[in-house]
DNA sequence: ATGAAAGCGCTAACAG
DNA sequence: CTGTTAGCGCTTTCAT
């Protein structure tokens, strides 16, 4: 076994530099009462050297540790089954960017997990990024007493003193009637999601402020409702069409719903678009691979990775407060489904 | 501002249990020479006061951390579209649950980001798990150096000290021609994958041997290439049967790529599974919801994140060593397109 | 089996 | 502007 060869200190900065420890420690937080002469040789003596500060040593007299918690509470995995949790990733990782700050990742599936992370949150982290599928998620509440600086990923279903960053999941789904209203479709129905989920509701409120604005009224016979899967969908799509046989145009609340619709319209012999034009929601990878390809909302995720982190770290900040509400707008990707 | 209300410290709970520091010190550390009386009067004041370690001030002198780096240097995003990343996460997570260990997450898109990283590996991580597409990638030279015990995802194209695990990707690709075969298909193309990549190579290894295994000969005029993509799938199939009409199944790389070759079987009219059969890899979300549903080799993404685990801390261990490579089975699900 | 004491490497007053 | 000093909370010899 050779010798563990241990990294340079801030001592051995400061012998080499002709200084203090304190100098050098100075130098390395960017404190500008240093003199100019003295913060080249330290400088110097930095690189020479390969020093790079001990974190377990500056956070143990900080109290600060440089790192914030990504805190996936998934309750329910379907969430991230899409690209949706990469992207997440790479946003924040990205907004982090140029910082000494790093992410460190807690899935809570279990009670067990949950209480761990609780109280790993408590003390080790200095912000919290928080996703988690149902917003009753006893996490949420833990963290609404404020302790700890969090963000939430979306818009939680009961309100709550946490600030969260969220998609404009109400507008996008108004832009797709917009589109279909403006394609000439005479009825327009939606297949909704879960209504105990923000993006379930958010995007069947927006379905109905679309429909009012195009100057239709939102039938309840236009609404059915799915779970975000592909057979939901399908299964919807095929209610929706036994009760009304003017229905031209569908709005899916997802993209694996969306799908599910094709798979219907096919079954009924039904032509996409000619008959029935068909909206999804996430743009995911697959919109591009279906047949027809789909037309869908596109969700901006990583920014939304991004406004998460630049949200923690203003409440992180001196300030200690942010928006309470962030909301990224969303965009319609029309392909040939519409 | 109110009080910062600092956690409670081994000082403390000594005081209330009536000993000192360093026997609360061994009795959390598992240390079995205490007094039995004394180890549960010390517990009961550490249960009283919620006491957790500071890691910071532990790390300081035991010079371990505590953590796990999950190092992605993505340089091609395409890998990180699929669940993969996510599912990969969770195993790991999984695997390290009951443990003190914290994943910290560590994206390296581009060289300033990989020499943070480096910096950062190098004092603030007890081991790293390192996910790249591409295996020349610098990162995996320098982490050969021994300096951090490290697991690779998937087989390094160029061999390395760097133990790692893999899905098995020649035997599922061997598993689907075997499937084929045993359908009745006479004359069975494939779809080959980048082979600057570890994943393309071995699933084209693996058709080669599933060919010769069924007693076949791999001609070169049944092997086409793509990038994983769906519309290199579909391209690479249209040469594919072009320049041979009497092909009757198509084992592809990808699901991405298969499902880009159904389009393509459609646009010329033909039937799957009834003219040509179609197997893809990868099993993911996608497969279930093609017309028809894709038969698609799974890899068990969450049991490769932990092993992955596994295997790190086997090296982390006082050993210091693991397995060179392991090997995770790949198998068939069968659907309808073959 | 237990306690006293010496730091781990760093920052933050406090003097100068 | 700079150096001195006093810890941050914990583990770990070394005595006892």
């Amino acid at each position: 076994v050779s010798a563990p060869a241990r990294p340079p200190t801030l001592e051995q900065v400061a012998a080499l530099a002709g200084t203090s420890r304190a100098t050098v420690s100075r130098v390395v937080n960017g404190n500008p009462k240093v003199d100019v002469a003295v913060r080249q040789a330290v400088q110097k003596a930095v690189d020479e050297l390969g020093y790079a500060p001990n974190r377990a040593a500056r956070s143990l007299v900080t109290r600060r540790t440089d790192s914030i918690g990504l805190v996936v509470a998934e309750s329910e995995q379907r969430v991230f089954n899409e690209p949706f949790f990469a992207t997440l990733v790479r946003g924040a990782s990205e907004a982090l960017a140029g910082t000494e700050i790093q992410l460190v990742l807690l899935l809570c599936r279990s009670d067990r997990e949950r209480d761990r992370a609780q109280r790993f949150l408590a003390s080790h982290i200095d912000g919290v990024l928080l996703v988690s599928a149902h917003s009753d998620d006893p996490m949420v509440e833990q963290l609404a007493d404020g302790s700890v600086p969090a963000v939430l990923a979306g818009r939680p279903l009961r309100p709550t003193s946490l600030p969260y960053v969220d998609v404009d999941n109400a507008g996008g789904a108004e832009l797709a009637v917009e589109h279909l209203a403006q394609r000439g479709r005479r009825c327009i129905a939606t297949i909704a999601g879960p209504q105990d989920m923000a993006p379930g509701t958010d995007r069947l409120v927006g379905f109905r402020e679309g429909m009012l604005a195009a100057g239709r009224s939102a039938d309840e016979s236009l609404v059915a409702f799915g779970d975000f899967s592909c057979g939901s969908g399908a299964a919807a799509a095929c209610r929706l069409l036994d009760a009304r046989a003017d229905i031209d145009a569908i709005f899916a609340a997802s993209d694996l719903m969306a799908i599910g619709v094709l798979q219907e319209l096919r079954r009924r012999g039904l032509r996409v678009p000619a008959d029935v034009a068909v909206v999804g929601f996430d743009d995911s990878v697959i919109a591009a691979t279906t047949r027809p390809a789909l037309t869908s909302v596109h969700q901006p995720v990583d920014d939304l990775g991004r406004q998460m982190i630049v949200r923690l770290r203003e409440q992180m900040g001196p300030a200690g407060r942010t928006s309470p509400a962030t909301v990224l707008p969303t965009h319609l990707v029309v392909r040939d489904s519409s």
